[in-house]
RNA sequence: GGAGGGGUGGCCGAGCGGUCAAUGGCAGCAGACUGUAAAUCUGCCGACUUCGCGUCUACGAAGGUUCGAAUCCUUCCCCCUCCA
């Protein structure tokens, strides 16, 4: 791992970015006499990105920094195949609008990360759908098909973990693996693409590509993934109450967004900082060696870094402000999720749970009765005695809002309108 | 096409005529302890509800038997295994 010549091969690697990588040597020596381009895919199978996608998403980030073109391959035309790696089912086949919607806000997540345009090391987006969705039955087996050995097609974990815990693998999925294979070499003629990158579990389906590449067209592809990221205690990243931590501000709030790397495990915060930021590493080493409640700074900085390169330096610094006045100071902030309530029903009274029902921190009534009696309501930072007292106009502060809380971390400001 | 096995709550997995809204584990939520951490302990964990051992919806789908079915029967759908 030690004595790399090429920034790029060094840095992911002292970030620990790096799970397998085809043939390193060569690629180091490749990425230190010339601009080359690599590419991941993204699947369109949700509107928005999450967090398991943000590794490669900085790996494409580090490629352009270190002075080499990224590729945003979006997956327009696989996703309607649907990729079997990694699942015991079938995914639900998506219609094609759907897939098409999904493309456009997913788009949007990656200008934060890539710098788009036409220069030589500017980022581009392609979608595989221009290329896959006209090929021909017939001339795409004998061209390719051809270089296919379903023996080793039936070795590639993707494939053998379905069978062997006798779970059902449909033809069409099978196919999936021979598409992404033909991307790879489609990239390499389109715009030269030489390295495709991608999660662990994609290390099976890259190297076919790669192998066809030589095949057909005499190409020198390389692959290299990423680890396969878990909390400290075992979790698998990106995973909360809510479901997914989303990328896309209209799924997750940047404020959330936040909150969920300020929660991150002590254990995680040194490989969390390397792998999610652009920090220098004497700065995490630094960070990391913190003990006790001060690894809390470092958690900030972690939360805030994140949030900046997702959302923007602004909402970053908003985010965290928020947070810092909500805990540390334990005063209001306009800023926190407000929800509108009439002035009229307040007047009259409203049941607390029916509050904490509409306000959005419980699912239904009878979670929020139970959050209540459980102990966990809060009013104004006061804990709820009764599920049924009413909450009305005397307990609005002088600007007219009135704070709830489900346990410590979930808080909402009612307003008076 | 034939023979056998199976489809249960977010997941795994018991139940195999009533006491089953369904054991247990995981995940999740809340409380205690803390540092908005981890670990641990405790409570909650289908919906509604006048909060009551009340009502409704649920055990692949549709019918049927029964006072009563997740549990029995029939048909259908889907999955797995072996045979052809």
């Amino acid at each position: 791992m030690a004595g790399f010549k090429s920034d790029f091969m060094r840095i992911v690697h002292e970030r620990g970015m790096v799970h397998q990588c085809s043939d390193a040597a060569r690629l180091d020596e490749l990425l230190s006499s010339g601009i080359r381009t690599a590419y991941i895919g993204f699947d369109c199978t949700a509107d928005s990105l999450h967090v398991g996608h943000l590794l490669q998403i900085m790996l494409l980030r580090w490629w352009q920094k270190s002075g080499h073109k990224p590729i945003a391959l979006m997956g327009g035309g696989t996703t309607k195949v649907g990729d079997p790696s990694g699942r015991d089912e079938t995914r639900q086949l998506l219609t094609v609008e759907q897939i098409n919607a999904n493309m456009e806000s997913i788009k949007r997540s990656f200008s934060n990360y890539l710098a788009f345009g036409s220069g030589p090391t500017d980022a581009i987006m392609v979608n595989n759908a221009d290329w896959l969705d006209t090929l021909l039955y017939i001339p795409l087996l004998r061209d390719i098909g051809r270089h296919f050995s379903v023996n080793r097609m039936l070795t590639m974990d993707s494939v053998k973990l379905r069978l062997e815990r006798d779970q059902p693998l449909t033809f069409l999925e099978f196919n999936y693996m021979i598409l992404q294979s033909y991307d790879f070499v489609e990239l390499f003629r389109r715009h030269n693409c030489i390295v495709q990158m991608g999660g662990s579990d994609q290390w099976g389906n890259i190297v076919m590509g790669a192998d066809l590449g030589r095949r057909v067209a005499s190409a020198e592809l390389f692959a290299l993934t990423s680890p396969l990221l878990a909390t400290a205690s075992g979790a698998k990243m990106g995973k909360t109450a809510a479901g997914a931590v989303w990328l896309s501000p209209d799924r997750l709030s940047p404020y959330d967004f936040w909150q969920y790397w300020r929660n991150t495990e002590d254990a995680d915060v040194g490989r969390f900082l390397k792998l999610f930021t652009d920090l220098p590493l004497d700065e995490v080493a630094r960070l990391e060696a913190l003990q006790g409640q001060e690894i809390n700074e470092a958690k900030k900085i972690l939360a805030t870094e994140v949030t900046r390169l997702a959302h923007g330096a602004e909402a970053a610094e908003r985010a965290a402000e928020t947070a810092r006045r909500t805990f540390e100071e334990g005063t209001r902030t306009e800023s926190l999720p407000t929800v509108d309530m009439p002035r009229a029903r307040l007047a009259a009274g409203i049941a607390a749970f029916d509050l904490f029902h509409e306000a959005g921190l419980a699912a239904s009534r009878n979670e929020a009765r139970k959050l209540i009696k459980g102990g966990g309501g809060r009013l104004n930072d006061a804990s709820l005695a009764s599920d049924t007292m009413l909450i009305g106009e005397r307990d609005l502060d002088g600007s007219g809002t009135l704070k709830l809380s489900a346990g410590r971390k979930r808080h909402v400001l009612v307003r008076a309108v």
